[in-house]
DNA sequence: ATACGTTAGGAATTAAGGTTCATATCAGTG
DNA sequence: CACTGATATGAACCTTAATTCCTAACGTAT
């Protein structure tokens, strides 16, 4: 049977974190963010994808806020009162902002992913 | 001339955080703590790598700390007292931990920017 | 023996973000 | 027309990390 190789690094893992920003480094997405977006996307409510996120309302919808004021163009439309006692749904523009996030972030990963694994590989030598 | 082609993202960056963590996920190195042992490295103080960074030797001391409790080796050797008041280098473990980030950081960097570049050309569009 | 510059580390303070709270507004429904 | 549930937003509160503050220990040089 085989022994497990051990070195002093084989308790190491690699990590990043990916976002856009505006070229002010604003943040504007990262992968909190664009989940937010596909949850409100998905249920139709920002509270609804605050929820699901498990952040508060006050932080979501501050968040959004504040992306909108970097980009400089509207990425939801909210709307309250009504028969749901208000909707919030994505903007054409946010539509397209996320599937180029979505896009980005996979092509990224698979990148990325491929250079880790051969370092960790490097790494058992 | 040449009209400068303006798009909804034509302002937007890609920005990325790359670190290593044990398998736990606590944090381990990072771009900060690899400068700031590089400025141990070249300058044989804490204190010295501490100022350069910019940061409290309170807080240089304690993360160098933290890491090495977390790897369960030691990465730097520090004596106190002496002809400079005390000094503090790399250890043989540490030197290694570094060189590897480094090489690791450049190959990720490579392949990260090629895919960066690729894709705000495509934004362009 | 005193001075100097650094390591060592507990304790208090400050700063930054997020959460909670409170209150208002809105539009469809019973 | 009261009721409901979501959006809107300031303000207070909480949490966590970092900075500042202090005091001590150490070893070489003067």
């Amino acid at each position: 049977m085989e022994e497990k190789k051990y070195t002093k690094y084989s308790n190491i893992r690699i990590n990043y974190k990916l976002w856009m920003s505006s070229e002010t480094g604003d943040a504007i997405i990262d992968d909190d963010k664009w989940q937010l977006l596909i949850a409100i996307q998905k249920h139709g409510s920002l509270k609804a994808g605050s929820d699901i996120m498990e952040i508060s309302y006050r932080k979501a919808w501050g968040d959004l806020k504040k992306i909108e004021e970097i980009l400089g163009f509207n990425i939801i439309e909210k709307h309250r009162g009504g028969k749901a006692g208000g909707v919030t749904y994505l903007t054409e523009d946010g539509n397209k902002l996320i599937q180029n996030y979505i896009e980005f972030r996979a092509e990224f990963q698979d990148a990325v992913d491929l250079i880790i694994r051969k370092f960790k590989k490097r790494l058992k030598d």
